[in-house]
DNA sequence: TAGCTTCTTGTCACCCTGACAAGAAGGGTT
DNA sequence: AACCCTTCTTGTCAGGGTGACAAGAAGCTA
């Protein structure tokens, strides 16, 4: 059980980033085209390996980011999984930590910065399999997305999909589009209002596209959302068929 | 922004375990009392470093069970959270992977078997300080018990704490002991009858105590409670402060 | 047999939810 | 300006789940 010249394996570690974001009332995902092998060419998650020995892995995260997303600051970041199976990776025993990395719809899409090759994709093409993925990737997309069906129901996490001050409706889009359900707005509108701690009035301020003005809110001081918001029962009226 | 030149870091990758099981009507965790530097004679959860170049990371955790728990198989195992701090362990960069166990009570303690020095712990004397843990085991250990505490909401994991068969009643133990409440057995009773999937009766065999035989049931297939069992509006009667 | 324990079945009021009607407040068109 | 259309917001109402609680069922012990 315990030879004295027995050495612990060293694995190389990797970060992996499913960031999400609503594009036009899509769930899109960020993927990079790989400039390098394995899997040149391929689209894959942003990510790398730690770039020193006593870089946190949070923070390696963090500067993948940036790095490679171009997202100085975001919303949500938590862990998502650990990826580490034998053969996973052809240069030897690498280990991803894969995040789940929440964001607002930005202005400036994967433009002119140094994300080269980033591209906002829609999720529904990644989970069909209509977009072929580098490595394991295609699974953590997946848990990804559970990740943030599941946790909508529970927690404040669409507020994460918002800018800092959003209207009912707004929160209401990225309900539908995680779950792939529509919702009745005036139910939405009275549960969320109900939901303590969920969101707060963010002033009399207004705006809006066509129809009447909507109150504005940000996000309320409650994480954890109780009573939770119901999947299973809103869930009646599935969303149609792409056309 | 690429150096020829630069090799990615290696790090030392450990598996520890947060078992779980109930014990006379409290929640225990294993600890291990540590045989060898760095922190020698304290209490730590069980793990290990990866065995060789190519072990699988669940696989080194249930050879862990194995090893310093005894514990051949469990009925729910899973991934709790990476813990990689720099500096967390003295030895070197060491980037641990926790897992989540969960077991019931057994017959046989601790007792005879590898696991020397093996102890299930009450897990409010770990969570209140009053022992000490080596590392950052008692994060760990928090956020395993905290883990356990949700999943009993919305999934079935509560009997992975019971035997094969159960009853209603030992079901709702797993739920006052997870969660620190005490809940109606009328309402308990008629809750999870009415829950699709989450128990179903285990033939007319009964076994009891001392009141009125009660009937066995067996997990059901479904792993998600549709509806939830909910913890905060239950949560209404605390249990009373340890004597 | 009485008393105690625990399990199991009900009852009832309240609240949340889903389905839906209708008013409020804007923009666009003629 | 009148009208239509859109979206937001406030209500109404029936049905189902939940908490509080009563009471019977079925065993053990004295």
């Amino acid at each position: 059980m315990s030879d004295d010249q027995w050495q612990a394996p060293r694995v190389l570690l990797a970060v992996d980033l499913v960031i999400l974001t609503l594009r036009r009332s899509a769930l899109h995902v960020l993927l990079i085209r790989r400039g390098i092998d394995p899997f040149r060419g391929s689209w894959a998650l942003p990510g790398g390996f730690l770039a020193h020995d006593r870089e946190d892995i949070l923070a390696a995260a963090r500067r993948e980011l940036a790095e490679e997303a171009a997202l100085a600051d975001v919303p949500h970041l938590e862990l998502l999984g650990v990826y580490g199976e034998p053969g996973r990776d052809p240069r030897g025993r690498v280990v991803s930590v894969a995040h789940l990395a929440i964001a607002p719809e930005l202005p400036d899409p994967e433009a002119g910065t140094d994300a080269v090759g980033a591209q906002w994709t829609p999720v529904d093409l990644v989970v069909a399999g209509s977009v072929a993925l580098a490595f394991d990737h295609l699974s953590i997309v997946r848990d990804g997305v559970e990740r943030a069906r599941s946790k909508l129901e529970h927690s404040s996490l669409a507020t994460a999909f918002c800018a800092e001050t959003f209207t009912i409706s707004e929160l209401q889009q990225v309900y539908e589009a995680v779950w792939g359900v529509r919702l009745d707005p005036r139910n939405f509108y009275r549960k969320v209002q109900n939901t303590p701690g969920f969101i707060v009035e963010a002033g009399p301020l207004r705006r809006t596209g066509n129809g009447r003005p909507a109150k504005t809110f940000r996000a309320g001081p409650g994480r954890q959302l109780y009573p939770p918001m119901a999947r299973s029962a809103q869930a009646l009226v599935r969303e149609g068929s792409p056309s």
